[in-house]
DNA sequence: ACCACTAAATGAATGCCGTTCATTTAGGAT
DNA sequence: ATCCTAAATGAACGGCATTCATTTAGTGGT
């Protein structure tokens, strides 16, 4: 009886988003597309904490409830939600550039898409690939760059991964406040720390979460490129 | 006059737990400390689904509005939580082994201590060093043995950060399934990641997130170290 | 043209949750 | 003995995700 929550073909294709007459039920109102789509903008207009389920339907004009029979939980649709925004981390540069520039240049688009949704890391982080089937894609797109640039196979996953983990750690890095490390009526017992903070170099960049990315990155952009045959 | 409707937050320097004789209040049931305390075992216990005000309240004889007069917000409870956590995290290399060495063991001990914890870890990585003493001590060491490691001023709060932000995003790593990245039915539209994945060198470590922390790490742990003057 | 079947929507109800608040309790200070 | 006040209580409150019996309206078969 309950509806299938993921199942790539669907019947019953195309209908947007119109606003059937109120009252009683109407034909298909609802998919899985349009669903994602809204989650999207209401998070957009609302963030996260505004994100819910009830605010979702509204936004759909229909009853929560209704939602249930797309999708199977709430973090269901912060999965599609998630693949969805996989789609705009930019792979292209891995069939038209040097290795080392494809990487960074996937890295810093990743890492800035996902600063803006970084209630999604923790679901991504631990999502099997076959639930989401973009964000499959980006893995073969990135994987084809590394086997084509030499990358020895045994090692592509774990670099990849290793790379994966220090952007979703680096996209919190980018939503602290500025002050995280003003260390206050503390000072006095940190001066090693705090002369640290007190001279750090921004090495041109705008805010201090660039800075230690860049520096993360090319680090291991560097000792990952001597890896390769 | 109604009851305080909020309590402090702030932990202040004292962290210490003497019987404050400042001859106000009241006998004492609960405490930062004692509530603290009880978190960490309750969320050892239940995980952190179960880890409720209610039931938090519970384990300490207590009504769950009770707390209120400790802590403002079950998040401040998590503040309290990561800080006392932080404490786990092993910083003594740096004042008794080489640097790279000093490094290895506190990043690897600080991805332990939260792989246990990645619900946290929004928590922490957004958190001024203000509010938790602990964690601001551990900065101090570790700042402390980069400097005296005769790393530039300039650039030890970005390593720190790099490392730091490579540290979070791996603590998901080692939570994450194993079959993670079994592509399943869309193995045949992904044949280089697919490959990759079934030839992943496993170097003698047990975990795939182990080989990836370690080639992450090394690759920093390497050229930051060229960096040292 | 009828009818049976079924996907999709409703709205009420459920059970939890974090948090608030008026009130009570009991120790130290004067 | 009395006042003062921090700390504890228990009953609310509003919001949340989710479930379920029921209703609706299209579709496909005869």
């Amino acid at each position: 009886m309950p509806a299938p929550t993921s199942a790539p073909a669907d019947p019953h294709r195309h209908d947007a988003k119109p606003r059937r007459r109120v009252g009683r039920p109407a034909a298909a109102v609802l998919d899985q597309d349009g669903i994602t789509a809204a989650a999207l903008q209401l998070i957009g207009k609302s963030g996260y904490e505004g994100f819910t389920m009830a605010a979702l339907a509204r936004t759909l004009n229909v009853a929560p409830s209704a939602l249930y029979n797309h999708v199977s939980s709430k973090r269901d649709v912060l999965v599609l939600v998630q693949d969805h925004l996989t789609s705009f981390v930019d792979v292209s540069a891995f069939d038209a550039e040097p290795w080392d520039q494809a990487v960074r240049r996937w890295a810093w688009s990743y890492r800035d898409v996902f600063s803006k949704h970084t209630p999604l890391i923790p679901v991504i982080a631990v999502l099997p690939v076959t639930d989401a089937p973009k964000t499959l894609a980006m893995y073969e797109a990135v994987g084809a760059g590394f086997a084509r640039a030499g990358f020895p196979q045994g090692r592509i996953v774990s670099a990849i991964v290793a790379l994966e983990s220090f952007i979703f750690g680096s996209a919190y890095d980018v939503t602290a406040p500025e002050d995280i490390f003003d260390s206050g009526s503390m000072a006095d017992s940190t001066p090693n720390f705090t002369a640290a903070v007190q001279h750090q170099d921004l090495e041109g960049y705008d805010k201090p979460a660039d800075v230690a990315f860049n520096l993360g990155l090319e680090a291991m952009i560097e000792r990952f490129g001597a890896l390769r045959g």
